[in-house]
RNA sequence: GGCGAGAUAGCUCAGUAGGUAAGAGCGCAGGAUUCAUAACCCUGAGGUCGCGGGUUCGAUUCCCGCUCUCGCCA
């Protein structure tokens, strides 16, 4: 079986963050190395997507040219890929002639085929500017609420969502002018009249749990004829219609067809890209993210049927959900994410770790949350305890015995090793990249166990020698399993340092000796350090210094009772004593005097209070909360502090000072 | 407003085609161990499987209603 991999266009117009990771790249490069590991035939390709009107917009804004932005993000974005070790074998851009000319070669089709209509709409003009403007761009006064500052599409106050006609007052949130009320011909694509052919399409296929019911909604909703033009000067232009380009979600998706024509040629065989695109032995399998699902699964595969030339039909789409930072949804223009390129620079060092803690939060099925608490212990106790020290652990064994080893290996680890590699297969092969890698840390987990009982420590020099040898064969496994999800650093250097070669799956998935002899030049190091606290703060303070949370609104609270209230206890407590807890870089213990004696409360403030700033000062302390262990410690009950800006934590306390114990109500 | 998804241990999640004591990892408590990056190994505590009804000999699992969260669409 040959293979196509695509991973969604990233758009040209800011960075990559770690959402469109682990929700595209990621995935999509783990399933392409596997694949090619599998022995498939397998191309892999992506590119920058660079039209559209944001980037307009914004060039607008910044007063520069579409030009100039996306040739400030294309050479970005594909450093920032192949940086993180996703394995492209081509990686374009849209504003390349060829793609120009594929698009519009589409485009004549199909409207030579009849599946295009022209409409008449009216849309905004923004006449200082000189460009129509998209809802969003226009700003006015709610209809509903009277809020001044609504969007075109939706206000944020009241939550209606609009349509910018409705907008009392409207203004350009360009130029400030007021718009103007135009009437423009588009071109609209059939969908309604291919629905019948997208839908037989829909049903040959098996698609992922999350993906399913979004293509389903919109089918039974019925799918309805959708513009394909608009009138703006960046983009590709609509052939013999000046003042009109494709709009891009018409175009950008023939990018993977252009792009692997780009590739061909690149190669030297300009005709090699028909084996990926019109040879029905070639699965053709596009990564994206869930806001992608409609364009991939049923606009780009209708395009596709209408134009009628014989091209494969994407055979899946395994689309992946979002993910959210420290339980806020990312956002560029928020600065809210870690972006790819500055991860890079802040910890070079650090990529293969990045991937393991995005495979493992891998948001398959639904939203998942990254936060740095989870990063952290992600590496230091699940690849770094399990997986990592156990290959440390067995080659500090061997280096002690020797250096050079004959490998006999005893039946039981044959057996696991091929079983997880078969097991690792089927769960890659249903995109269930998460729980490959956990089958990945079970086998670790049991090689530690089957080691411990072991315990070769205990035994005859020579005698310990053999056994320790026979899980130089797991070392040999490792080296190959680990290359999908860490290929930057770890595995490679595993590879190196036992001079192994990457073997392919099916030779792991074999139940015999990988290797006869193993030789050990240098005494063994840690493949991946473990990351202390300060590491960990210097590279949260990297990543996000500029960034901060979208503004907490408060949930609209359930209306509270007297009663409901009542039940909180709340007293004035002054601090006695402060430490820090070791080993956490948060937390304080603190020791604070009520009118019943003395209590310890821990509290999350050590990067906002040194301790002796605390002692002797008053606090509010929540007295009947039920105890709780923090790092060992027993913490009764919490002060309260207030968050200011940027999540800078401030006590709260009397205005004067009062008896320890008195009551707040 | 319509549609969809989710609600399971302190946290992040798996699972049950309805059935003897509901699982993992992390965290927590204790023990054992020292080859290893205070890592590994063992034991334990902790869950009326969102709420209310129904079907059933039996429901966390099926059905209905409700609440909350998230998303998509208009």
């Amino acid at each position: 079986m040959r293979y196509l991999i695509t991973a969604a266009l990233p758009y040209a117009n800011g960075p990559l963050h770690i959402g469109h990771l682990a929700g595209a790249y990621l995935p999509a490069d783990i399933w392409a190395r596997f694949l090619r590991l599998k022995g498939h035939e397998t191309l892999f390709i992506c590119g920058s997507d660079e039209h559209g009107v944001a980037i307009t917009l914004r060039a607008w804004q910044e007063n520069t040219s579409p030009q100039a932005i996306i040739d400030q993000y294309h050479p970005l974005l594909e450093k920032s890929l192949r940086e993180v070790g996703i394995s492209l074998d081509f990686y374009g851009r849209t504003s390349d002639p060829l793609h120009h000319q594929v698009a519009q070669h589409f485009f004549s089709t199909l409207l030579t085929k009849g599946w295009l209509e022209k409409k008449a709409v009216e849309q905004f003009w923004d006449p200082k500017a000189q460009t129509f403007l998209p809802d969003r761009y226009i700003i006015g006064t709610c209809p509903h609420c009277g809020f001044e500052e609504a969007y075109g599409d939706q206000c944020e106050k009241c939550g209606t969502l609009l349509s910018p006609t409705e907008l009392r007052d409207p203004r350009s949130r360009l130029t400030g002018v007021t718009p103007e009320k135009r009437l423009s011909e588009q071109y609209y694509l059939r969908l309604d009249a291919l629905q019948p052919q997208v839908e037989a399409f829909f049903r040959t296929r098996s698609w992922k749990p999350n993906v399913y019911p979004v293509i389903q909604s919109w089918l039974s909703a019925g799918l309805t004829p959708r513009a394909i033009t608009r009138d703006l000067d960046w983009g590709i232009p609509v052939p013999d219609l000046p003042g009109k380009v494709l709009y891009v979600w018409f175009e950008a998706p023939l990018g993977y067809i252009s792009l692997t024509r780009k590739w061909a040629e690149s190669q030297g065989q300009p005709t090699a890209w028909e084996r990926f695109w019109k040879d029905p032995d070639t699965r053709i399998v596009h990564f994206i993210g869930k806001d992608n699902i409609v364009f991939h699964t049923l606009v780009f595969p209708a395009i596709l049927l209408a134009a009628g030339e014989g091209y494969t039909l994407p055979h899946d789409v395994p689309a992946n959900e979002f993910l959210n930072l420290e339980g806020n949804k990312l956002s560029t223009s928020r600065r809210w994410t870690i972006d790819i390129h500055e991860y890079i620079a802040a910890a070079p060092d650090r990529i293969d770790e990045l991937r393991f803690v995005l495979t493992a939060l891998m948001p398959q099925t639904q939203d998942r949350d990254f936060t740095w608490e989870e990063y952290t212990s992600r590496i230091n106790n699940e690849l770094i305890a399990t997986l990592t020290n156990l290959i440390h652990r067995i080659l500090s064994l061997l280096w002690r015995y020797g250096n050079t080893h004959l490998v006999k290996v005893p039946d039981f680890l044959l057996q696991w090793r091929a079983e997880t590699a078969r097991e690792m297969a089927h769960a890659l092969f249903s995109y269930d990249f998460s729980k490959a890698l956990n089958t990945l840390l079970g086998l670790a987990q049991k090689a530690n166990k089957s080691l411990t009982e072991a315990a070769p420590w205990h035994l005859q020099a020579d005698e310990a020698q053999k056994i320790v040898a026979g899980y130089g064969d797991l070392l040999a496994a490792f080296g190959t399993l680990l290359e999908p999800f860490l290929p930057v650093h770890v595995a490679p250097t595993l590879r190196r340092y036992l001079d192994i070669q990457l073997f392919t799956w099916d030779r792991i998935e074999d139940p015999t000796p990988l290797v006869r002899e193993l030789r050990l030049a240098a005494p063994p190091q840690p493949l991946v350090k473990k990351l202390s606290s300060e590491e960990l703060s210097s590279l949260r303070e990297k990543l996000l210094p500029t960034a901060s949370p979208p503004p907490s609104t408060p949930p609209p609270s359930t209306p509270l009772t007297i009663e409901d209230f009542q039940k909180v206890l709340l007293k004035v407590v002054t601090i006695r004593a402060a430490e820090k807890v070791p080993k956490a870089d948060k937390l304080l213990k603190l020791t604070v005097e009520a009118d019943d004696g003395l209590h310890t409360v821990v509290s999350g403030v050590a990067q906002h209070y040194s301790p002796e700033s605390l002692i002797g000062q008053q606090a509010i302390w929540v007295a009947n909360l039920p105890p709780r262990t923090l790092r060992g410690i027993p913490s009764e009950g919490m002060l309260l502090f207030a968050e200011g800006e940027n999540g800078t934590l401030v006590r709260v306390g009397p205005e004067k000072t009062v008896p320890p114990g008195s009551i707040v109500k």
